[in-house]
DNA sequence: CAACATCTGTTTGTATACGAGCAATCTCGG
DNA sequence: CCGAGATTGCTCGTATACAAACAGATGTTG
């Protein structure tokens, strides 16, 4: 299972997927960052969460942001800096520790809303409406 | 321009490009990482510039790679510490510092190769093959 | 040629991202 | 009720990623 020469010069780093989806992603959050004050992408990503479920645990959380149990703890610990969210002890299960949305983090969600649906316009405004809805539909098959 | 309901109604973080652009990137390196053994996807991509163009100075490797000369500095620092790569400093330029494969380096370029590729059709495995080449063409646009 | 601007590489600080290993807790089968 | 297995959250170590500030080298321009 030896690599050919054919493979090496077949091999073009810009027109590898992997390459451009890490591309895309730096471009998108780079929109995100000028268009969304004071909020990262994920975390505006566990706000939204919050916003939808109401206190969640936080490996839950987690696992609806995409993001394993040692990242979201320093998300969470940021927005909790920030007095965005609160957490507490879950007194049926002692493992747990529920995250809940501040009225503060409420607020902040709200008015970053229209940032975060802006940055995703901007994102896709290489491609015409038709093809963003194809990238986009594509796009979800792939996770 | 503050943000109505409809909106907030409207948003539903799993459609939004961006998570799902993280998401699929997150999905790659988890690909790559096990289809390559030893090299992260951006240090492979830094050796296939260099098998590419020969010998580059440190921030033309960076952009390049699309990366920034902090994030590139550390990507070469630890390539070297796997004597995959050199650098020297550049005689008739003082500030620019030359990277350039090893041996060893272009050796195990060319071995890592094949799972690189293996690993861009294990990505896009979910979709079929015209949506595959559909989508990397709008990725392209994108970037 | 001297002032100025630009470019290169470095450092620091902050923020994901994940593997691996750990202790506390819970669940479930026997 | 008890012990095996699973889950939760934490910590450590490693690897991107980028902003900002910096010093040194190069270029440009009046």
């Amino acid at each position: 299972m030896s690599t050919k020469p054919t493979d090496i010069d077949a091999y073009r780093l810009s027109e590898q997927a992997g390459f451009n989806l890490r591309r895309a992603n730096q471009r998108h959050v780079a929109i995100f960052s000028r268009l969304v004050e004071g909020l990262t992408p994920t975390q505006f990503a566990a706000l939204a969460r919050l916003y939808e479920f109401g206190a969640l645990s936080q490996n839950r959380l987690g696992r609806l942001t995409a993001m394993d149990s040692a990242t979201i703890k320093g998300v969470v610990e940021r927005l909790k800096a920030k007095d965005l969210v609160s957490s507490r002890a879950d007194l049926s299960d002692q493992r747990l520790r529920l995250v809940e949305l501040s009225d503060k983090g409420r607020e902040v969600f709200e008015r970053a809303l229209g940032g975060a649906l802006d940055a995703r316009v901007e994102t896709l405004s290489p491609l015409t409406e038709e093809e963003a809805r194809a990238f986009e539909a594509l796009l979800a098959k792939l996770v």
